[in-house]
DNA sequence: AGCACA
């Protein structure tokens, strides 16, 4: 009747839909009890349950639209309410007309993973602090965050379920490394289920949301300051995401800084992977890849603002690099894997200046004159994946370099760093023209 | 005790 549709209606009604609503129900009840719940009404096609902040919300979904109204006419007239353990139970319409996500896409492996971080601190967690975690097990195609009712959550795109389901075995129910975090956070756990997507829509690189198969996607204005490094502050204090990878840019370079002198220099922290130099902004810079976060931040800490050579000639400034993972296309002058064995290395020279620790680069820079530079074009002792005495650790330094034990969670040969060429799966895309003076691996 | 993953 016309009439009748344009009647206020009670507040809380709903016009009637094969789904109902159902609240109040204990935590995590399950798909059984809401089957059986709704059972002698009809036939239950579809369930959702621990819906809601609280989880105890849930829905039912009927075959038929009769069935959905019997149910709700037959409990609005009992004198029983509807019950789950005992438990009162409130039911209504759903305001939708069928469920979506119905229960199966939290235990069918997708290629995304949603990931809820658990913890007080949660919020404080980057995201390049998950996308080093989440790389272990696959390149990582995108990353978004944000904040739900269920607490600070992300959502992590491998290329497939099969990547995705490793990481998910991996990883749920696993704290996240503490020497990941920044100081004095408690612990991270993480929970994870598969998402429903597939594919992510990444609209800009930000401190919220990453797209790593198009290093050209724009940087949110936001997300940067100066030096073009994310830094998010949260509660004003600059949280610079660590990284294995170093960036240093060679500020008044009136002597040549090869390849081999960093390679030196950043030798003295740790096993040096991978070095890459590309010119920027008319200057050089470099991308300096250590096996473990820990030890680019012990060097970094020990070489920002020294000066390779004396008189503050070519002063290092260093941040952290968004990279975990260099591509080395080819070892040349500019370019090089010290982790490929067997590797033919362009002009094989002999070692120089030994194990100097590179705390000295400002205290002794003398070892780096330019002069002994330029008389012997440096090789360093290493051609092939670090020995183990490496170099002594500059004593002076505090230096927990006992470090290197990768994370519980990680296999050998699962770690970030030892990921193939797929890690810079952006690189190479055929279509997209490379900026001036930005060679193919360099994201930004 | 009032609707699902940004």
């Amino acid at each position: 009747m016309a009439s009748v549709s344009s009647q206020p209606q009670f507040r809380y009604t709903q016009p009637p839909s094969k789904v109902l609503h159902l609240r109040n129900l204990p935590w995590e009840c399950t798909e059984e009890e809401l089957i059986e719940l709704g059972k002698p009404f009809g036939k239950v096609v579809n369930t959702k349950c621990n819906v809601g902040a609280n989880k105890n919300q849930a829905f039912i979904e009927f075959a038929d639209l009769n069935q959905a109204i019997a149910m709700i006419s037959y409990y609005a007239s009992s004198s029983e309410p509807a019950q789950v353990r005992g438990k009162t139970v409130y039911l209504q319409y759903s305001n939708r007309q069928e469920i979506v996500n119905n229960k199966t896409t939290a235990d069918v492996a997708g290629n995304v993973l949603l990931v809820t971080i658990e913890g007080s601190d949660a919020r404080l967690v980057s995201i390049d602090v998950l996308h080093l975690v989440f790389s272990a097990f696959g390149f990582v195609h995108k990353i978004t965050t944000f904040e739900k009712t269920a607490g600070f959550q992300a959502l992590v795109q491998f290329s497939n379920a099969e990547t995705a389901s490793s990481a998910k075995n991996a990883l749920d129910g696993r704290c996240i490394p503490s020497y990941l975090l920044p100081e004095h956070m408690g612990p991270c756990t993480l929970r994870i289920t598969y998402s429903a997507h597939t594919d992510l829509s990444v609209k800009f690189q930000s401190h919220r949301s990453r797209d790593y198969t198009n290093p050209y996607l724009p940087v949110a204005p936001s997300a940067i300051d100066g030096s073009g490094q994310l830094s998010v502050g949260v509660d004003g204090k600059k949280l610079e995401p660590e990284s294995n990878v170093l960036l240093a840019s060679i500020e008044n370079m009136q002597y040549a800084v090869t390849l081999d002198v960093l390679h030196m220099v950043f030798s003295a922290f740790g096993p040096v992977q991978k070095i890459a130099m590309f010119d920027k902004n008319g200057g050089v810079q470099a991308l300096i890849q250590y096996p473990d976060v820990q030890t680019a931040v012990v060097a970094k800490e020990a070489l920002e603002g020294h000066c390779i050579y004396d008189g503050g000639f070519c002063k290092l400034h260093i941040s952290y690099s968004r990279h975990t993972d260099l591509s080395i296309k080819v070892n040349n002058d500019r370019s090089r894997d010290y982790t490929i064995p067997n590797t033919p290395m362009m002009n094989p020279q002999p070692s120089i200046l030994g194990q100097q620790p590179a705390s000295a680069v400002g205290a002794a820079p003398q070892q780096y004159g330019g002069v002994q530079y330029a008389q012997t074009p440096t090789q360093p002792t290493m051609h092939h994946p670090p020995p183990a005495g490496w170099g002594p650790v500059p004593p002076a330094q505090s230096m927990p370099m006992q470090g290197h034990n990768p994370p519980p969670y990680m296999q050998q040969g699962t770690v970030p760093f030892q990921m193939g060429p797929g890690m810079m799966h952006g690189a190479g895309h055929p279509g997209l023209p490379h900026p001036p003076h930005m060679p193919p691996y360099q994201s930004q």
